[in-house]
DNA sequence: CGGCATCCTGTTTGATACTG
DNA sequence: CAGTATCAAACAGGATGCCG
């Protein structure tokens, strides 16, 4: 008795609804736009990249949140990794082909907000001053 | 390679950079990408709305997380709020200009990785059985 | 270097109840 | 209808320690 979970309502016959609950859609999305996902798969449009320099990339992520982010991303076929068993070992990561139709999309967005943070923050500012003391 | 907190090292000349810890710009990118934000924008693209048509077609939101998302979306000057002081009250949410922009680059987003769910699901597929009980 | 396991805290979220 | 208030639960995230 399974729902039909995403019947697509918005746009018409595509199997996949990110509106509806239970789309498995959703969550691709969230790996991809959560707070560390935006930013990682952003980082690795410059080209493939190691643990640790990716880390300095991204600034302000944890060890444990960008591994873990990581591999969301590469179950979801988003990131490759590849690991060199040597020693000490080397790993690198980069985008796949899928990955980089995401980021292009991603850095999109990314750059038309860096480029409208004047008006949004002008919108902010009045917005506060709108009702100060509240 | 100090912190003079927003220079952009990717793009180069934009004097906001979200890669950067404290850049306002990553704030507005986690409004606009968060869990509730991108489909709250996202489902504005079809058009304005009142509240509870808007939590109809953003399944799963409650009402405190749209109320919550809407204010930080309306304050970065994403959405306008358009409140009609009648009896009952009838408050419509539009996307401003801005808000547009964001939406459709988004939407791309959304669209493609709604077209890429069967890579995706063959991904998460082989990537577990890989590491099955594990 | 590139991690994983554990612990622990603060924030986010979701029900529920209530208001104008 | 369109929210706000409150409280408990869930989760994200940081710190630390260990390992190949």
């Amino acid at each position: 008795m399974e729902t039909p979970v995403c019947t697509d309502a918005t746009t018409a016959d595509l199997p996949f609804d990110v509106f509806a609950r239970a789309c498995p859609s959703r969550e691709t999305l969230e790996h991809v736009t959560g707070r560390w996902g935006s930013l990682t798969v952003g980082a690795l449009r410059d080209g493939p990249c190691r643990f640790n320099e990716l880390r300095r990339r991204v600034e302000g992520v944890s060890e444990k949140m960008l591994s873990q982010t990581l591999h969301a991303l590469e179950r979801d076929g988003i990131v490759h990794r590849e690991a060199q068993p040597t020693n000490p070992p080397r790993v690198d990561y980069e985008l796949t082909p899928l990955g980089r139709e995401v980021a292009d999309r991603l850095l999109s967005l990314i750059h038309f907000l860096e480029g409208s943070m004047d008006e949004v923050l002008v919108s902010r500012r009045s917005y506060d001053t709108a009702r100060g003391g509240r």
